[in-house]
DNA sequence: TAGAAAACGTA
DNA sequence: GTACGTTTTCTAG
C-alpha cells in the first residue's frame, strides 16, 4: 500500500453515505441483474460508474485527495439506547437490495478505497466526525449524500453532493428545504420531528411553523423557555407539553462529531486503484461497458484478467449445470454511464432461471466412480484451494454419532461442482475387534493437520459454505476450534419454500430434485444389530456415501438458492432462518443443569406411589393386571365390571383415555381414578425423573437438547433428545419435575415468556378494535370476551363464565369447530354452536378473518405468516369432508401459530448482540414456543430482565409495527418452576 | 425387531 | 378445535 500523505489544507475530502446510496439508487435507476445468475447489481453498477468518475475526477472538481465509503454498521446505537423506538418503522430491506450491501463493500476495496463502519455508530456520525476533522484542517468537504440528517453539518468548507439528481446542496438548498440556515436544522427536526426514523418532535409542528418560529425566538432553548408566550393555544400547549420530547429529538437528531474513529483520517486517502483487482472484480459483476473503460484507461486487457472467483456466479465452474444460460453477451450495453438491464426478451427472470435450474438439475448424473478420498495433506490444501477459487464448497462431517455434543469427526467431504467432490478419512479404524489394539487405518491425515488446513476456507468470510442440516456439522466443527461462516442450509431453504408440502431430508429432496437415490446410511454401516459406527466403514464406501452427500448438498444448492428469489422468500430465509442456526447450536452447547439427586429421589417417589396405587388396582379389579396396558385395562372396564359410558378407538379397541377415564370417574367409579393417579405417576417417572438424568453429558455435566428448526409446519421449533418443551407445569407432581432444572452456582434462571402472545395476534391479524382495545388497556382478555358475549360484568364474573369464553378463545386460535368445543366444554353441540354463533355475532371481523383465510388457503394451498412465511396445506382440497376441515382448522390456526414463531425467532437472533452490547453475561439456554429461558449471573439479574423484556417485545419491528402492544413477563429464580 | 397405536407431557 | 416428541404396549413379521 502507498503511504498515506496527511491531510492538509486544501484538500478535499469525499464521504459517501454508502448505505443511503445503495438506497436511492435501489429505487432511482432501472434495475440490473447479472446475466448470468440474476443476482440484483444494478446499485452496485450505479456505485461503481460513480467511483470510476469521482477517481478520474471527472466532473469533479476539485479532485478527491481523501475518500471513504461510510456504512451505518448495527442498528444497536446510543440513540437506539435514549429513545428505543428510533428508526422502529423501517420496513424490511427489499429482498432483491439486500444482497448488494456487500458488493458495494466489495467493489470500494476492488477501487482500493476506504470502507469504513463502525460499531455503535450511524455512518452519519462518522461522516459528521470526518467532516469535522477535516475542516479544522482546512480542508474542503464534501458529503456524497442527499440525506436531510446531513444538512446540518453544510457550511462554507461543507458541502453536499445529490449522486441521483446530480446536483449539489449548499446552504441556499438547505435553506429552501428547512427554511433556516444549516447550523439551525438540528433545531428544525427536534421540533418537527420525523415520521421516517420516528424521531418524536412537537405535535402539530411541521417544518414550516418550526422554521417560522425559529425565525421569531432564534433557537430552541430560547423557544421552549418562553412557549408561554405563543399566541395560539394548541401551539402553546404543545410546545410546553412536549417541552422534553423536543430536547429527546434533538439528542436524537444531532449528529455525533467526536467519535473515537477506527480508521484516522489520514488513511483514508486517496490512492489510484489497482486495474487488475478493479478489472477481475467488474468482470465478476459483468459490467462489461465500465471494464472496458476501465481496461482502456490502465491500458490492460481485460481478456487475460479473470473475473473475481470469488463473486463471479455461484458454484461457477459447473459449466454443465449453466450451459447456455451463462455467457457473457447477454449484457447489452445502453448509452449512459450505468449498466443496464439486457432486453426484456434475453432477461432471464428469477422464476425462469429457478426453472432453468430445476430443468437442468438431472442433466449430470451422479457418477460416484468421480469422486476422490483424499489421503494427504498436500492433495487436501488443493482441494481447498479448489474451493477458495470456487467460492461455494458443499461441505459434510461424518462421525461416530448423532449428537453432535458426544459424537467425534470421522471424516469430511467436500463438493465444489456436480461430480466433483472428495472425502477426507481422518479417523476410520481397522482391525479384528477386541483382540488387538484397534489402530488407525492407514493412509489418512492426522485430525489437527486436516483441520488446520481447512479451518481458514471454512473461515473465511469470501466462501460460501453450504451444508444440509448444517447446524449438526456447525457444532462438529466448532467442538474442533472451527467457527464455520459464511454459510447457506438446503434444508432450511426447502423448509422455506415448501414447509407442509414436501419433506426437507437430504434422500426426499435428492429424489425430488435431481432424481437420485443417494447410498442409504444403512448400505455402507448395515442395520439393527449388525451396524457397525461409520469409523469401521470401509473408506472406500464411505467416500461414495460421504463425497456423494456433499455432491447432492451442492446440487440441491443450485437448485433450491435461485427459487428463494424467484418466490420472494429470501428475506424469510434470511431472517427468520438462516441466522438461527448458530444461535441454536450455541444454545445446543451450553446445555442446561439437572439436580440428578432430586430426579433419582422423584423416581422413588414416584415408584412408590405407584406401588401403592398398582395394590388398590388389582383389589378393585379382583385380579392383577398391567396398569399401562390399555388393552387389559379397556376389558376390565367395559368386559369384566360391566361399566357403561365406554366408548371405540379408531381401531375398534376400547378407548381409555383420560377424558373417558375422568368421565367415569365422575360418575363415582373408584378404579378409573386410580388409574388416571397411576398413570400419571408412571409418565412423570419414566419421561422425565428416570429420563432426564441420562441425558446429561459426561464432559459439561449438562443436558444437551436438540433443536429442530424444519420440523413443523409453522415455523415452531421443535426439541427432542430430550424434549425439553414439554417438561410439566399442569400439577404440583409434575412441577416437581420442573424444579429440578436449575442454574449452577452463582447464577439464576430467567424466564422470559410473551403473554397471549396468539390471541394479540388474533386481534391485530383479524382486525378487531375492540380486542385490541381490550389489550392497549391491559384488562383480562377472557372476562371481556365473555362480558362480551354474556353480557355479565366482568366485577363478580362467575368462574364458569370465564372458563367457557377462555375455552372459546383458544377454540378460535385452533380454528374452532362446534364439535371440538362441546368436547371440550362438556356440552351439547348445539350450544357450542350457539357460542359460536354469538361470538361471531360480536366479532363479526373474527369470523371474515377465518373466512378469508379458509378461501385464501383454498385457492393457493398455503397461507402466509405476519412475515411472509409460507405454510402449506396440500390437503385443503380434499374430497373427504373431515379432512379438507382438518387442513382449514390448520391454516387458521397457522397464520397464529406462525406469526408467533416467527416473532421468537426474531427476538432470538438479536438476543445475543442485545446482551452482549448492554455488557451482559446472560446465555441464552431454552426456548419453549412462547418463553425463553436464560442462565445469568446473580448480580446481573436486574440488568438483564429489561434488556430481555425489551428485545423480545420490540422483535416484529422494523418488519412489522403492530398495532397492539406485546406483552412479556420475566422473572428470575433459582429454579425452572420457581422462574416460570 | 420394527412400526403403529394409544396415551400424555408442553405451548 | 392447533402444533409437537417420548414412552409403552401391541401387532405383524
Amino acid at each position: 500500500m502507498p503511504e498515506h500523505d496527511p491531510l492538509e489544507a486544501g484538500d478535499h475530502v469525499v464521504l459517501i453515505d454508502g448505505s443511503a446510496y445503495i438506497f436511492r439508487a435501489y429505487h432511482a435507476l432501472p434495475p440490473l441483474t447479472r446475466t448470468s445468475d440474476k443476482l440484483p447489481v444494478g446499485a452496485v453498477a450505479g456505485f461503481c460508474n460513480m467511483l470510476w468518475k469521482l477517481v478520474r475526477a471527472q466532473g469533479f472538481s476539485p479532485a478527491p485527495t481523501h475518500l471513504a465509503v461510510v456504512f451505518d454498521k448495527s442498528e444497536q446505537t446510543f440513540r437506539k439506547e435514549i429513545y428505543p423506538l428510533y428508526k422502529a418503522q423501517r420496513p424490511d430491506l427489499p429482498e432483491d437490495l439486500v444482497p448488494q450491501f456487500p458488493l458495494i463493500r466489495e467493489a470500494t476495496r476492488a477501487f482500493d478505497l476506504a470502507c469504513v463502519e463502525q460499531d455503535g455508530f450511524e455512518a452519519d456520525d462518522l461522516m459528521a466526525t470526518y467532516a469535522e476533522q477535516a475542516k479544522a484542517k482546512g480542508a474542503l468537504v464534501t458529503i456524497i449524500s442527499s440525506d436531510k440528517d446531513l444538512m446540518q453539518l453544510v457550511d462554507e468548507r461543507v458541502r453536499m453532493y445529490d449522486p441521483m439528481k446530480d446536483r449539489a446542496i449548499g446552504a441556499e438548498e438547505v435553506f429552501e428545504k428547512f427554511g433556516v440556515a444549516p447550523e439551525k436544522v438540528v433545531d428544525v427536526q427536534s421540533l418537527a420531528g420525523d415520521s421516517v426514523d420516528n424521531v418524536p418532535g412537537v405535535p402539530g409542528i411541521g417544518v414550516k411553523t418550526a422554521a417560522q418560529l425559529l425565525a421569531e425566538y432564534g433557537d430552541l432553548d430560547t423557544l421552549l423557555a418562553r412557549a408561554g408566550e405563543i399566541k395560539q393555544t394548541k401551539r402553546r400547549e404543545n410546545l410546553i407539553e412536549f417541552a422534553d420530547q423536543a430536547r429527546l429529538s434533538r439528542e436524537l437528531v444531532t449528529l455525533k462529531r467526536d467519535v473515537a474513529l477506527d480508521v484516522p483520517l489520514d488513511d483514508i486517502a486517496v490512492v489510484e486503484p489497482e486495474g487488475r483487482r478493479l478489472i477481475a472484480f467488474l468482470k465478476a459483476m459483468e459490467f462489461s461497458t465500465l471494464t472496458r473503460r476501465v481496461a482502456d484507461a490502465y491500458e490492460i486487457d481485460a481478456g487475460a484478467v479473470d473475473p473475481d472467483p470469488e463473486l463471479k456466479t455461484g458454484g461457477s465452474e459447473s459449466g454443465q449445470l449453466m450451459a447456455g444460460l451463462d455467457p457473457e453477451t447477454g449484457t447489452s450495453a445502453v448509452p449512459g454511464d450505468v449498466e443496464a438491464t439486457p432486453t426484456a426478451e434475453r432477461a432471464l427472470t428469477p422464476a425462469a432461471l429457478s426453472a432453468a435450474r430445476i430443468a437442468e438439475a438431472t442433466a449430470t448424473p451422479v457418477d460416484r466412480s468421480a469422486y476422490e478420498t483424499v489421503t494427504t495433506l498436500e492433495r487436501l490444501r488443493q482441494w481447498v484451494a479448489r474451493g477458495y477459487e470456487v467460492g461455494t464448497v458443499a461441505v459434510d462431517t461424518e462421525t461416530t454419532g448423532l449428537d453432535p455434543m458426544q459424537a467425534e469427526i470421522v471424516g469430511f467431504s467436500l463438493a465444489t461442482a456436480p461430480n466433483e467432490a472428495c472425502y477426507v478419512p481422518l479417523a476410520h479404524k481397522g482391525g479384528d475387534e477386541g483382540l488387538f489394539s484397534e489402530g488407525l487405518l492407514p493412509d489418512q491425515i492426522p485430525l489437527e493437520e486436516a483441520i488446520s488446513a481447512l479451518k481458514p476456507l471454512m473461515e473465511d468470510p469470501g466462501v460460501l459454505k453450504i451444508g444440509q442440516n448444517l447446524k449438526y456439522d456447525w457444532l462438529i466443527f466448532k467442538r474442533l476450534g472451527i467457527e464455520l461462516a459464511p454459510y447457506d442450509d438446503t434444508m432450511l431453504i426447502s423448509y422455506v419454500l415448501d414447509a407442509g408440502a414436501s419433506p426437507h431430508g437430504m434422500d426426499p429432496l435428492s429424489m425430488r430434485w435431481l432424481g437420485h437415490t443417494p447410498i442409504k446410511y444403512e448400505e455402507v454401516c448395515g442395520k439393527g444389530k449388525g451396524q457397525i459406527c461409520f469409523d469401521r466403514a470401509a473408506i472406500d464406501r464411505a467416500t461414495d456415501y460421504a463425497a456423494e452427500d456433499a455432491d447432492v448438498t451442492f446440487r440441491l444448492w443450485r437448485v433450491l438458492k435461485p427459487r428463494l428469489v424467484a418466490e420472494g422468500k429470501t428475506g424469510v430465509y434470511e431472517t427468520l432462518e438462516r441466522p438461527l442456526v448458530t444461535v441454536l447450536a450455541r444454545m445446543e452447547a451450553r446445555g442446561i443443569m439437572i439436580d440428578r439427586q432430586m430426579l433419582s429421589r422423584l423416581s422413588g417417589e414416584f415408584a412408590q406411589g405407584m406401588g401403592r396405587l398398582e395394590a388398590e388396582i388389582s383389589g378393585m379389579a379382583g385380579e392383577t393386571f398391567n396398569p399401562g396396558s390399555p388393552k387389559q385395562l379397556g376389558d376390565i372396564l367395559f368386559g369384566k365390571m360391566q361399566i357403561p359410558g365406554g366408548r371405540k378407538t379408531p381401531t375398534g379397541a376400547w378407548s381409555t383415555g383420560a377424558d373417558v377415564l375422568e368421565e367415569l370417574a365422575e360418575a363415582g367409579h373408584e378404579l378409573p381414578r386410580r388409574i388416571l393417579d397411576w398413570r400419571q405417576l408412571q409418565k412423570l417417572k419414566s419421561t422425565y425423573a428416570d429420563a432426564l438424568p441420562t441425558y446429561v453429558n459426561p464432559e459439561t455435566g449438562r443436558v444437551h437438547t436438540s433443536f429442530a428448526l424444519a420440523a413443523t409446519t409453522t415455523g415452531r421449533l421443535s426439541s427432542s433428545e430430550p424434549n425439553l418443551q414439554n417438561i410439566p407445569v399442569r400439577t404440583e407432581e409434575g412441577r416437581k419435575i420442573r424444579r429440578a432444572f436449575i442454574a449452577e452456582r452463582g447464577h439464576k434462571l430467567i424466564s422470559a415468556d410473551y403473554s397471549q402472545i396468539e390471541l394479540r395476534l388474533l386481534a391485530e391479524i383479524a382486525d378487531t378494535p375492540s380486542l385490541r382495545q381490550a389489550f392497549q388497556d391491559g384488562l383480562d382478555i377472557h372476562a371481556m370476551t365473555a362480558s362480551e358475549m354474556f353480557g355479565v360484568p366482568v366485577e363478580g364474573m362467575p368462574g364458569e363464565v370465564r372458563r367457557r369464553a377462555k375455552a372459546i378463545n383458544f377454540g378460535i386460535i385452533y380454528g374452532i369447530s362446534a364439535f371440538g368445543l362441546a368436547n371440550q366444554l362438556s356440552i351439547p353441540r348445539e350450544e357450542a354452536g350457539a357460542y359460536i354463533k354469538r361470538y361471531f355475532e360480536r366479532f363479526p371481523g373474527i369470523r371474515a378473518y377465518m373466512d378469508e383465510t379458509r378461501a385464501f388457503a383454498r385457492e393457493h394451498g398455503y397461507v402466509e405468516t405476519l412475515f411472509g412465511r409460507r405454510c402449506h396445506y396440500p390437503d385443503i382440497a380434499a374430497k373427504n369432508p373431515s379432512i379438507r376441515a382438518f387442513n382449514e382448522r390448520a391454516a387458521i390456526n397457522a397464520r397464529l401459530q406462525g406469526s408467533a414463531a416467527d416473532i421468537i425467532r426474531r427476538a432470538m437472533t438479536r438476543m445475543e448482540a442485545a446482551l452482549a452490547k448492554a455488557g451482559l453475561s446472560a446465555r441464552m439456554l431454552l426456548q419453549v414456543h412462547d418463553e425463553l429461558i436464560f442462565e445469568v449471573p446473580d448480580e446481573e439479574i436486574e440488568a438483564t430482565i429489561p434488556v430481555v423484556t425489551r428485545v423480545m417485545e420490540h422483535a416484529p419491528m422494523p418488519a412489522v409495527a403492530l398495532k397492539v402492544p406485546l406483552k412479556v413477563d420475566a422473572r428470575a429464580a433459582l429454579n425452572w418452576e420457581e422462574a416460570h
